[in-house]
Parts: C-alpha cells; sequence; structure tokens
DNA sequence: TACTTATTGTCCAATATAGACTTTATCGTC
DNA sequence: GACGATAAAGTCTATATTGGACAATAAGTA
C-alpha cells in the first residue's frame, strides 16, 4: 500500500470501530484495483483481492456514491456507501467503502412490527407483493409463524422442514442465493435446505 | 373446567392475540389446583397439569399479584402477572396468569446498547458485578463477541467451542440451568454444551 | 430419614453441516 | 450468439451436533 494511501487506513480503523461490530470499511487502491485494508473484515474478504470496483456507479463523478444494498456472502444484508479519497495533489488514488450490517436492525423491526401492526386478513397471500423476494420471504415466514404462534428461534426442526416446503411451493426460492439466505434466517445449513427440498421433490415424486 | 371459569378463557384469547406470539395466558382452576386452559402455549404446559401456584406469593390477598420474573424451560426469560378471577358471588375460582416472552426485548436492548454505549475498559473483568446470572452471561458474551468485532450469529463452531471455554474459565457455569440457557444463546444443543466441557476438562487433564 | 422432584451429566441413533466438489446458469465481450 | 469467466445451484461425504431417553446426583419437603 502507497504510504499516501495508508494515511486513510486509521480513518477506516476509527469509523468500524465506533460503529462495532456491525461496520466494515474497505480501503480500496485505484492503482492496482485491490483492496489495500480492511477494518473489521465480516466480508471475508482477503487483503490484495480484486476490488470488483465496476459494479460501482461512478458516473457523475461524485465523490459520494450511494448508499447502495449489497448481499452479504452469508446472506446477510449491507447497506454501503463509498468515498473516493484523494492524496495531496487531488489525485484519486482509492475507494473508501463503508459497509454496514443492518441485518440486526431489520430483525429488531420486525419485532416491533409484529406487536405494533395489525395483520391484514386479506384472502390472497400477500407473501406475492413486495417485489424485492428478500421481503417477500420475510413475509412469508412472518405470516408462518405468527400463524403458528411461533418464532423462528423456537421452530423444531420438523417445523423448519415444513417451513421450507411450503416456502418453495410458494416458489420461495427463485431468487439468487435465496437458499442461502432462507438457510441464514432458521438457523440451518445451505445443505440442510437443499436436502429438504431434494425430499419433497422425492416424495412428490412418490405419490 | 366449570362454566363459570369457562367464561375466563375468552379473555385469556383476545390477551394472547393482541400480543401474539409473545404472549401466553395460563386459567388455573383454584378447586383442582391445574391448567384449565392455555392460550398461545409456548411453556409446553398440559392442560390438566399441576398448577404449583404455591410459587406465586398470595401475601396480602391483592388481585393482581406480580409483575415477577420466571425462566421458561428453554432459557427465554418471562415476564409474568397474575390476576385472581372470580365467580358472581365474588368467590375466587381461578387465576389468569399472563406470560410474556422477553427475550426478543433484551435482544433488541442489546443491539441498541451495543450501538449507543461506550465500551468501559475499566480492566476488571465487569462481567462478576451483575447480581443475576443471566446478565452476567450476557454481558460476558457481549464483550467476549464485541472484542472479536463478530456477534453471536455469526460464531463458527470452533469460535463457539472457544467462548464456552472462555466463559466456563471464569465459573459461567454455576447457575442453575445455565448450560440450558447459554445453549439457548449460542444455538447449541444443551449435549453440545456438555462435549465441550467434557473435551476441556479432558484436555486439561492430560496437559 | 425417606420421599419427591429438579438438575446435571451421559449416551446414542438420527440428523445436520462445513467445505470441497461438480454441474448448471449468468454475465460481459466481441 | 459463441466464448470464456464468474457466480450460483446442487451434490457428496466425513465429521459434528442434537433430541430424547436415560442414569446419577443434588435439592427440597414433610
Amino acid at each position: 500500500m502507497t504510504p499516501e494511501l495508508q494515511r486513510y487506513s486509521d480513518v477506516c480503523d476509527a469509523i468500524a470501530k465506533l460503529f462495532q461490530p456491525y461496520v466494515e470499511v474497505v480501503l480500496h487502491d485505484l492503482e492496482s484495483e485491490t483492496a489495500a485494508y480492511i477494518a473489521n473484515n465480516f466480508s471475508h474478504r482477503e487483503l490484495g483481492e480484486p476490488s470488483l470496483l465496476h459494479e460501482i456507479d461512478f458516473r457523475g463523478g461524485e465523490a459520494v456514491i450511494g448508499p447502495y444494498e449489497k448481499v452479504n456472502w452469508d446472506g446477510r444484508r449491507i447497506k454501503s456507501i463509498s468515498v473516493v479519497v484523494r492524496n495531496d495533489k487531488a489525485k484519486a488514488i482509492g475507494v473508501l467503502c463503508i459497509n454496514m450490517d443492518v441485518s440486526h436492525f431489520h430483525q429488531l423491526q420486525q419485532v416491533m412490527e409484529l406487536l405494533s401492526s395489525v395483520p391484514q386478513n386479506t384472502e390472497k397471500p400477500e407473501a406475492l407483493f413486495k417485489e424485492d423476494w428478500h421481503e417477500r420471504i420475510n413475509e412469508f415466514i412472518l405470516s408462518w409463524t405468527w400463524e403458528r404462534g411461533v418464532t423462528v428461534e423456537t421452530l423444531s426442526r420438523q417445523q423448519k422442514r415444513e417451513l421450507v416446503e411450503d416456502l418453495a411451493g410458494q416458489g420461495g426460492f427463485s431468487g439468487k442465493n435465496s437458499a442461502n439466505y432462507v438457510a441464514r434466517i432458521l438457523n440451518l445449513g445451505r445443505a440442510t435446505i437443499y436436502n429438504y427440498l431434494k425430499d419433497q421433490k422425492e416424495k412428490s415424486r412418490l405419490s
């Protein structure tokens, strides 16, 4: 890492530490297009890894880009913002990326939502309306558990299996990485989800 | 269940439904000292089960007793209140017990706490000050994970093992049912906790 | 003391899982 | 639309976890 860029690493540490453990800060080197420094690395990136900066929309030449949303490898949802950082000659030398794990805040929202909202008993499966499939899955699980007077934490294995099968029946696994996402919510392994789905196919084939 | 008591069962349903799924309502028959009705049964009580009402402090002859705290069989913490209910002749015929699962609210508190509080770096292990061992364990896990910039949800098996061993080293398993409690927080089985502890003893014996 | 009940700890067969792997889709480029 | 590069969808297996039953021990209770 160049000394110019080096000086920003402390800034990364400061930001990450203030919001510990909800925030990760990645400093990208624009020269080599790699990750030069990572504070509170929860995305499990490696130093020196290619930055894939082309994913970020630099149009307009703004210094601050975002915020935008990403999904972490393990299904947690991340709110991110990026800043182009410069050396003393005002040359753009890096991009500082702040990634915030908002999964806990979503959870918190759901607890309050469950308490304060009046459930709609419209006959139509309202799970199908939200456009983001994450939301659809959340919605589905929320109402599935609500109807049974339970919460995800208290589901038995059998119940989780049923939930997964029902969700599959509704086409809930069409989104990208949705198996991963559901696995994390239900505290199951990804493999387990696939096992359930396979068993279900097997069962329906036999009947 | 006598018709007199029966009439209260709808009240139970109403209360439970309003706070679904966080509240359970148990109607005890004072005659037989058994559970006569249960709405949203999360304590896994059976109808007709003995009520153990003597646990409740009736001194003073108050109609409303509590609130007081209990711990559910699976380690969730419950805030409860009880009301003596009467028939038309003002004879006490039952006790209506409202049990609220506060574990989700505690969780929520912790998320906010982690965000808003400034960690004390007093050298002394502050885990030892709280008098309730539940709190001590919570505190321990919170600071253990904080130091490593992770959250309980993201702990690997190996990390959970280390956490359990460290906690055991601090005497964290002296409370009643503490193994159960820790298991639930870490999303482990009770058996797994004991496996870890046994392995640890084994290891230290060999070294 | 003896009896009752709750907790601790162990065991095992059934189940889930990390991680490596193969196959299949998706994307970007020409 | 063919090609190569990536990512995601699935599969597989050796190992770890776990529900539930049980035995051993402790803690009340009368």
